[in-house]
RNA sequence: AGGACCAUAGCUCAGUUGGUUAGAGCGCCACGUUGACAUCGUGGAGGUCGGCGGUUCAAAUCCGCCUGGUCCUACCA
């Protein structure tokens, strides 16, 4: 083995290895445990969030699979609707100077596709960087043949269940993109705006109570009062009470609206009049509805102003009968342009009050950034009502479990106030709605052209001759099969009998109407799968909070729709990645760190480009450059997948956003070559001599030490902790236990003790053979135990350990991918010597304490005395003369019988038994007395303290009885503590 | 405006049902190079657990209020 560890070599080639040997695929035998990834952006990169999730989906994934379980990770990749197709008309605006308009539909979704196969592997490259075990052979895409018949499947089985509907409903428009967007798309930015108060005059020569001719109406939207259809005034509100059923006219239009009574106009606001335009406000929109009002559209889906309004009732039924005209000096003009023009001409007309400046929030497309607009448009919904019903049960009853438990709250508060879901979206990437129209725009939803040209006929020759014979005739034809119109049935009713074909829906779904179906869909649903069937529903989904709305909650409902089944039972929701200050990271702010720069390094020069080149904002990138130089001044060095695994894991708390600490990167890179280390020590000591272990496993004559039996015994421990660690999802202390147990116990303590025995001529071979096989078998262990973590570095060392311990190889489980996971066994557990290396490490520790406190050179041989000591203490002594002879650097260690022989010292307390450094005349007699006048003192505190409890009647009576013992004895052990370092004080003084 | 979460060492964080001399890593200080590892070893300094009040024999831990921060929802007509 190398002397540092080199990550770069190890990990890329495992990783091959297993992958070519089929070691992600479930096993077929055992108790299923299944993931499913969230799907990324097919066309995306790994990020932050990326690594993370991934990280302990692996972890998880690893670990069952060592435990036994049939496990399957599904993998798969996204469409991502918007994302992708902006990605790639900007990329043809850019090398081909065209729009998608330009290239058409199909020629642009070509270029989808193609960007999609140029680009799709990258991800899944980053992916296996990662060390992500994931089933490969199972790889599914949201807009593969089989997962788009999910999708139509369970598009028109809801159809048919009037569970998705089609009308005109005010939606969020995104006027760049041209389509709807949900409003979890919607991101809401506070700034300052301003607020214009309007006189609209009263119509029929109407005043106020208060004399004046006019209502005063505030908006922040001057430009919608073209479309206004009424003002409200709140019902309770005695200043307008004699005007309700009145008219106003409304400015620069002339319209007469009526003047409404509803509780939605506020009173303290304002003059507590408002006005109503129910085709570009949703809350107008429902006082609209309460009152009958007309809905008048005057925007285009630029949102520019129509040259002529669209009259629509409530049900998008168009209104003839009012009257469309709008200004022609505002036709065409963008809405922030008319804006001006209109409080210009409002102005001019007197009828502009006032002009206030407000915070107030408005909507951005969180893809465009684009000012979204509520616009009335014709779109498809799912009505959810019923759906979420069962969606909330199903988490109260507890078949689905978030953790940490508080997400539960989120998700009840969301699902309780839930709107109908806008699903169509005006793209032309994603599963087109398979529905189709006739040429007089009736409906025909179906899973295919070929079915909905049969139902339209079915429907149609009820009532027309014509197409009863159509029908007639391509059933005698058997063109008409099953319920579809084969091809050639379809090319005779356009020529044959001079029907039009039917036209398919322009719209899109909604990408998380697809990705809503991934637990099931994945597995072969609607065919009843066996996959389906074992694996569904899912063990563990393991997402960000911020999709618990988008992604989360939809598919709870569709998988419970059709497959009677929740999709997973238990949801563990991570928090955001953030940088070392708390920052989000982002491109525009330049602190976006990429996992694999963490793992393969970067210099200074590659990172200043990639965080300062090609920005949309380049004045920024001064201050980006220099804070980049500040925190990284010789760029990254490597640190290897296993160590930012690692990383993650310890910080990997309870659902909270995590502050990336690069500092903790470089310690778990440290303990990766740690663990390398004392890997090197243990095959130098075990290659090629007798470890006690024949391969057939078969353990010869073995003598175990104190320290080997202690060592089994606290990896027992270890094992527990970890393995409890992982059943409650805590990563953090999963790591921790796995990091002390190695570093702490075996490295600092076990494999010190080890060398004594090794190296000591006179030990036995029995006692040879003991440590080495412990060696051996603990390291085995903890490579186990580290694997699903830091999968890489356990993996290779393994290899090298696994035949010393007795693994035999040749038995298809050449990897330790396919060994057990370590489970604690209860008898290997040694209190005795437990207690004994407590002892063994004090003695130990008190002779450093000594050499630090006294300057005395580090491998300067001493003789120390002891005294005080128990039966026990002596036995201890005898038996580890060894031990404190190598580890403490002693010449000798006697017994003194009667303390008060002894000579100058420096001492240190072993429970009552003393130990003494003779000191001769290298004592520094002042700072020595001040030294233990400081540490008497510490003494006299707790003592204080303890004293002060032990006074208080009512802790005595009340407090549990062995709570009040651990006082008392915790008072005789500062005592006695104290009363050495009296005793000192008074000998040194006295010198 | 309503709600959620957070506040522990210079930094990043643990601290499960109240009882620990409040912990870890990084950083800091001192010392240390012959036999796994300087990506290391040994020892050390550093915290009135955001503030105030309450419950209790006992509070970092439970309750209330306040302050500061993050986020969500709503409003802004």
């Amino acid at each position: 083995m190398d002397k540092t560890y080199q990550p770069e070599q190890i990990e890329s080639r495992w990783y091959e290895r297993w992958e070519a040997d089929g070691r992600f695929a479930p096993s077929g035998e055992g108790e299923p445990y299944s993931i499913m990834i969230p799907p990324p952006n097919v066309t995306g990169s790994l990020h932050m969030g990326h690594a993370f999730q991934d990280t302990i989906m692996d972890t998880l994934i690893r670990w069952r699979r060592m435990q036994g379980n049939n496990t399957l990770w599904q993998v798969g990749t996204d469409h991502a609707g918007i994302a992708t197709q902006m990605l790639v008309e900007r990329k043809v605006a850019a090398e081909e100077g065209k729009s998608r308009h330009d290239l058409g539909r199909e020629a642009f979704i070509d270029r989808v596709w193609e960007w999609k196969h140029e680009s799709g592997g990258h991800i899944t490259r980053q992916l296996r960087r990662m060390g992500a075990s994931v089933d490969w052979s199972r790889e599914r895409f949201t807009m593969d043949d089989g997962f788009y018949k999910a999708v139509q499947e369970v598009f028109v089985r809801l159809y048919e269940e009037d569970l998705i509907y089609r009308g005109k409903r005010l939606v969020n428009w995104d006027p760049t993109l041209h389509t709807a967007i949900s409003d979890l798309e919607v991101e809401n930015r506070e700034q300052q705006g301003q607020f214009w108060h309007f006189r609209y005059p009263l119509a029929d020569g109407v005043t106020t109570d208060a004399g004046l001719d006019y209502l005063v109406v505030a908006t922040t939207r001057p430009e919608t009062l073209l479309g206004d259809t009424g003002v409200a005034v709140n019902p309770e509100d005695p200043r307008y009470a004699s005007l309700i059923g009145k008219f106003v006219e409304l400015p620069l239009v002339g319209r007469r609206i009526p003047i409404v009574a509803d509780e939605h106009a506020d009173m303290e606001k304002g003059s507590g009049c408002v006005k109503i335009t129910p085709a570009h406000d949703f809350n107008d929109y429902e006082v609209g509805r309460r009152h009958g009002l007309p809905l008048i559209n005057v925007f285009t889906q630029d949102a520019a102003i129509l040259p002529q309004a669209e009259a629509f009732d409530i049900q998008g039924r168009p209104l003839p009968e009012i009257d469309p005209s709008l200004p022609q000096a505002y036709a065409g003009l963008d809405r922030f342009e008319a804006r001006k023009r209109i409080v210009a001409d409002m102005e001019a007309a007197g009828l502009l009050e006032q002009i206030e400046t407000v915070n107030n929030t408005l909507p951005y497309g969180d893809r465009s950034g684009d000012v979204i607009e509520p616009l009335l448009t014709d779109q498809w919904f799912v009505a959810v009502e019923s759906l979420a019903g069962p969606a909330i049960e199903a988490v109260e009853n507890g078949d689905i479990q978030f953790v940490p438990k508080n997400y539960e709250n989120m998700y009840f508060s969301w699902m309780r106030d839930l709107q109908d879901w806008c699903i169509s979206r005006q793209l032309w990437w994603g599963h087109r709605i398979p529905a189709w129209y006739d040429a007089e725009g009736n409906v025909y939803v179906a899973r295919t052209e070929a079915e909905a040209t049969a139902k339209y006929l079915e429907q149609m020759a009820a009532t027309s001759g014509k197409h009863a014979v159509a029908l007639k005739y391509l059933k005698d034809k058997d063109l008409l099969v099953n319920g579809e119109v084969n091809e050639e049935g379809i090319s005779k009713l356009t020529e044959d009998f001079e029907f039009e074909r039917l036209t398919q829906d322009e719209d899109v779904l909604d990408t998380w109407f697809s990705s809503g179906l991934w637990t099931f869909g994945t597995l072969g649903w609607p065919e009843q799968t066996p996959e389906l069937t074992t694996f569904h529903p899912s063990s563990v989904l393991v997402t960000g909070f911020d999709i618990i709305f988008f992604w989360v909650a939809r598919m709870i409902m569709l998988t419970l729709k059709f497959t009677g089944e929740v999709p997973f039972k238990t949801v563990y929701v991570h928090g955001l990645v953030r940088d070392g200050q708390g920052q989000k990271m982002s491109k525009s702010k330049g602190n976006v760190l990429d996992p694999i720069d963490l793992i393969d390094g970067i210099t200074l020069d590659e990172l200043l480009e990639k965080r300062t080149g090609n920005m949309m904002q380049p004045q920024k990138a001064k201050a980006i450059a220099k804070a980049t130089r500040d925190e990284f001044p010789e760029g990254i060095e490597p640190h290897g997948t296993d160590a930012l695994r690692f990383t993650f894991l310890s910080q990997a708390t309870t659902g909270r956003d995590i502050k990336f600490d690069m500092g903790r990167l470089d310690g778990y890179r440290n303990f990766c070559n740690k663990l390398w280390n004392a890997s090197r020590y243990v095959l130098m000591n075990a290659e090629g001599q007798d470890c006690g272990v024949s391969l057939e496993g078969q353990g010869e004559s073995v003598e175990l030490s104190l320290a080997d039996r202690w060592i089994v015994s606290r990896l027992q421990q270890t094992e527990a902790q970890v393995t409890k660690a992982m059943e409650e999802f805590r990563f953090d202390h999963a790591s921790q236990a796995l990091y002390e147990f190695v570093w702490n116990e075996y490295c600092d303590w076990y494999l010190e003790l080890s060398k004594p025995v090794l190296w000591d001529d006179n030990a036995s071979i029995e006692a040879k053979r003991g440590t080495r096989r412990t060696l051996v078998r603990v390291l085995e262990a903890i490579l186990r135990l580290a694997h699903p973590m830091m999968p890489f570095i356990s993996e290779e060392i393994w290899q090298r350990v696994a035949p010393l311990a007795g693994k035999a190889a040749g038995d298809g489980r050449e990897s330790i991918m396919a060994q057990p996971w370590p489970v604690a066994e209860q008898e290997k557990i040694d209190e005795q010597a437990t207690r004994d290396i407590e002892w063994l490490k004090g003695v130990i520790v008190a002779v450093r304490n000594v050499r630090a406190e006294m300057n005395i050179a580090p491998g300067k041989p001493l003789e120390v005395l002891l005294t005080k000591g128990s039966a026990t203490d002596r036995e201890r002594l005898e038996a580890n003369r060894l031990f404190l002879a190598k580890l403490a650097k002693l010449e000798s260690a006697t017994w003194l019988d009667d303390p008060s022989q002894a000579p100058l010292s420096a001492t240190q307390l072993v429970g009552d038994m003393e130990v003494l450094v003779p000191m001769a005349d290298l004592i520094d007699k002042d700072a020595e007395l001040a030294r233990l006048a400081k540490e008497i003192d510490k003494q006299d505190k707790l003592i204080g303290g303890i004293e002060n409890k032990l006074g208080n009647e009512s802790f005595v009576a009340k407090a549990p009885e062995a709570v009040v013992e651990k006082e008392r004895g915790k008072l005789k052990e500062y005592q006695a503590a104290r009363a050495v370092l009296l005793e000192q004080r008074d000998k040194i003084a006295a010198l």
